[in-house]
DNA sequence: ACAAATTATGCAAACGATTGTTTGAATATT
DNA sequence: AATATTCAAACAATCGTTTGCATAATTTGT
């Protein structure tokens, strides 16, 4: 392994020490200008490049975040991270990712790896299983700063970044009632997951606002997969009063139910209408095209990590009050636009 | 901040020094087993985690292995990722992730982080833009075990995990062909980037091989977004002579076409056939289904990764051979299926 | 012109591990 | 009993920076 260039080197060469060149290098302004200069000059003739190893190790900051999401391939997670990334790299921190695939055991681990690599701060996102939060607790007993986004740990007195998904869904039911669908079903998702259990409030709301009698037959709890989707929406189509609607807390299961009522011979808006939720690309590329609710997953990002850097730029004193509630758009494409009866 | 317990801190409280420790609880031979196990428990008492900045400064290694996609939310990518991961993890290094939205720029940022940070290794597909490569014979130069996958860079003599894409293409097309399509168009990426250039390659093949000579007007360059297959399809439906069948390079491109065809009453593939490529998500939620080209993407990820492991694990002289070609696999679905004529 | 203030640089101790080289004791060999 | 071999642990240097403090050189104030 080829020796790498170091600040000695560039010290000898210049007679000078080490301490003045990494003044030097970082513009401290106690380093007169043309001794930055002649550093800079050399550095860069030089090739020299820190080494944040060491850098990092003395300063005792890694200037790197952990963000820790169940699937790196969902369009919305895919999307905080580029959020999380455009703006971490701004500040000069690397992102670090891990993808639990909501096991609670994988999500453990990326912990782990997150606390002995150091990490300044956690970003997180639980999975689908986790329900006991004594890895997470330990993050915030280490002192690193924990910032969850979208699936929260409630319990928890950390800040948080989420969506108003009762509002959410409030919307999306809402405007299905409004389309004239009179029967809607809904596919909830882990009642132990905070949006899931706010998505069904919403729909529970916007029912109870037109004074529509809940129907339990038609709260359908699953895991929301797309092939959730095609079973579910089976059973439901089997009731002697099934429904004109769905409203799905995912656009995969959604998807599911549409292609099976497709293929069943049901029109979509006309016989029955969807409206999925995170508005996932495919969304707009299926046929019908489906209504979904855009969580805004781009500004989730930017905003989680502004947090982050917000919090460890303050003096650790307004901590608490900035979560942040982020209102989610419906929006609306074909497989809810029935023409009004 | 709170002082997290050392190496140090542990020996003083077993009376040994921090060599022993360290030894210790890495399982080091020249340590009896009862020390070890007293060192262990002590540790996990205490909560000790091993500092990685300390450690990999010393010993030289990051445990970390960077790597640069275009896009995270794409697929294909993403799963490439996944599969990175999952070997990394495997072997307890991190992955840092950074995006370069095709930008030369960002990808030159990216590199100089990962120099900075002394990742042991860079995994990379290149950009759209990217024409030349100052900063990738960087990583070289400093000794960075370099491994190119999907998009590479081909004046290097890098590593290079890829598809067959002569291949890929070579079976769209031909399948068209079977399907009784007469006039294929396709649309062809930056002709500098391998994979489009290939793809083209095949499809000339293709097209070859069964004696049909090709029509210049059929190959429609431009840039494979959504928005680009829209425009191009307008394009080749004005000609005198049209297509029957597309061919596209990317899904997104092949998307635009069906949408545009679909609501400008083409019927598919009754009318125009369409073979997309990549296998997104969403060409199986489409309608019709969009048949495309898979490219392993998990499997590329994770062979990519198995190189890289490979390789610092070989005494570094069996370094070239190991470049890999998968071959990529025709899904057939309805965009593609004309009854025969 | 002399003490005081300012500016620029050097010194040396960290940061927290890893690792090559002793050392000392215990065990084996002859 | 004297020497050689093993085993387990200690010593000390090192990785490449950053940073508090001391110091030398220069400028300023009066």
């Amino acid at each position: 392994m080829a020796k790498r260039v170091t600040i000695s080197d560039l010290a000898k060469e210049l007679n000078t020490t080490t301490s003045t060149i990494s003044r030097a290098l970082r513009n401290h302004p106690s380093i007169s200008i043309s001794m930055r200069k002649k550093v800079s000059e050399l550095a860069k003739q030089r090739n020299y490049q820190v080494n944040s190893m060491a850098a990092n190790l003395r300063s005792g900051k890694s200037m790197t975040i952990g963000v820790i999401v169940p699937h790196i391939n969902r369009d919305f997670f895919a999307n905080v991270i580029s959020g999380i990334e455009e703006v971490a790299k701004k500040e000069g921190y690397s992102v670090v990712i891990c993808q639990t695939k909501d096991k609670i055991e994988k999500e453990k681990k990326c912990i782990e790896t997150f606390l002995r690599t150091r990490v300044d701060g956690v970003l997180v996102s639980v999975g689908l299983e986790t329900d006991t939060f004594d890895h997470l607790d330990q993050v915030k007993k280490m002192n690193v700063p924990l910032i969850f986004f979208d699936r929260v740990q409630e319990s928890s007195n950390s800040m948080s970044i989420v969506n108003d998904d009762v509002e959410g869904s409030f919307q999306g039911v809402s405007h299905l009632l409004d389309e004239g669908y009179k029967r809607i079903a809904i596919f909830a998702g882990p009642e132990h997951i905070n949006i899931y259990r706010n998505r069904k409030q919403g729909y529970l709301n916007a029912l109870d606002k037109r004074g529509i009698k809940i129907d339990k037959k038609l709260i359908v709890f699953n895991n929301l997969s797309y092939d959730a989707g095609v079973e579910s929406i089976k059973e439901l189509m089997k009731l002697q009063n099934p429904p004109d609607a769905i409203f799905s807390s995912s656009d995969y299961c959604a998807v599911g139910a549409l292609h099976w009522l497709k293929t069943n011979g049901y029109k979509i808006p006309e016989d029955i209408g969807i409206v999925g939720y995170s508005n996932e690309k495919f969304t707009s590329f299926i046929s019908p095209s489906l209504t979904s609710i855009d969580q805004h997953s781009l500004e989730m990002g930017r905003y989680s990590a502004k947090t982050f850097f917000d919090l460890i730029k303050s003096d650790k004193k307004d901590i608490i009050l900035n979560s942040l509630s982020i209102n989610p758009k419906l929006i609306i494409r074909e497989s809810s636009k029935r023409k009004r009866i």
